[in-house]
DNA sequence: CCTTGACTTAGAGTACACTCCAACCCCTAG
DNA sequence: CTAGGGGTTGGAGTGTACTCTAAGTCAAGG
């Protein structure tokens, strides 16, 4: 049963994190602590990309570390955790959805304000009527 | 010409915003320099909300605050850069329906993890394989 | 007059998620 | 054998966007 191993390096070109994040997470437990080669490097089983993608999505959802950590944590629970796990996952959806809805509600508004720019040159919509800077010079 | 004034503590609490915040806002240049009482308190115009309305949303959709101040500069420089005006806003529109693409894809991928906890209890779906934390004990 | 509570400032502190640094070790190719 | 390019560590630094503190001023009610 050989398995594709890799060093840190490799790992992270394959995930797309860098090292030093690949170090990190190791650090604060959101990935497992790593088997090491003889001379001390970090040697990771592929398998790992699998759970380091998934991360990713909960990251790209908005999911905080801290969160992410929770899940990491009830897994190692084992079968016990499944329940809670769909909970939290469930949970997130929820957020997400939300998310999408409000991003999409400002998209409308965007849209609206982008053709009120187009359509009417010049003449401003509503919120546009007066400049509110005089000219403030440094905003540091 | 009678106009609705306020204090910061009325727009704290009209806006969502705390008034630090607002305060915060002012000194990098994301709102105008409000006009002073006679003892030197902010003396906002309801007219402001509008504004501030604008920048949540922007926020909302994650537009950085430094992209709100490239706006803000642009609408003191007055008509001239309405062409640039639009040009940032459809911008920004093109990232933010990127973002609820890429979140509407997340969205899928739970929704085939959670169906999988709650179709198959025990019996894990791919990558839910193996525990990959024997339990870590601190993770700070 | 005194208290209360809202306001003022500069500047320090917080939370999050990295990101990098110094100083070191180890393997392989030329 | 030595240079280069990996790897290792603890801990410091970064960027974003607030958030709060200290020490003070000011206006109105009792």
């Amino acid at each position: 049963m050989e398995r594709r191993q890799m060093k840190i390096g490799e790992l992270a070109k394959r995930s797309g994190l860098s090292a030093h994040t690949l170090r990190y997470y190791e650090r604060i437990g959101l990935l497992p602590v790593a088997d090491r080669t003889a001379s001390g490097h970090r040697d990771y089983d592929a398998a790992i990309l699998v759970w380091i993608e998934f991360l990713g999505r909960m990251k790209t959802t908005g999911m905080p570390i801290r969160e992410m950590l929770r899940y990491a944590k009830l897994r190692a629970d084992g079968d016990d955790s499944v329940d809670a796990r769909r909970e939290l996952l469930t949970a997130h959806r929820e957020l997400v959805r939300a998310r999408v809805a409000e991003l999409q509600a400002c998209l409308a508004v965007l849209d609206t304000k982008i053709a009120g720019y187009a359509g009417a040159p010049q003449v401003e919509t509503t919120d546009d009527a007066r400049p509110l800077y005089a000219r403030t010079g440094k905003a540091r």
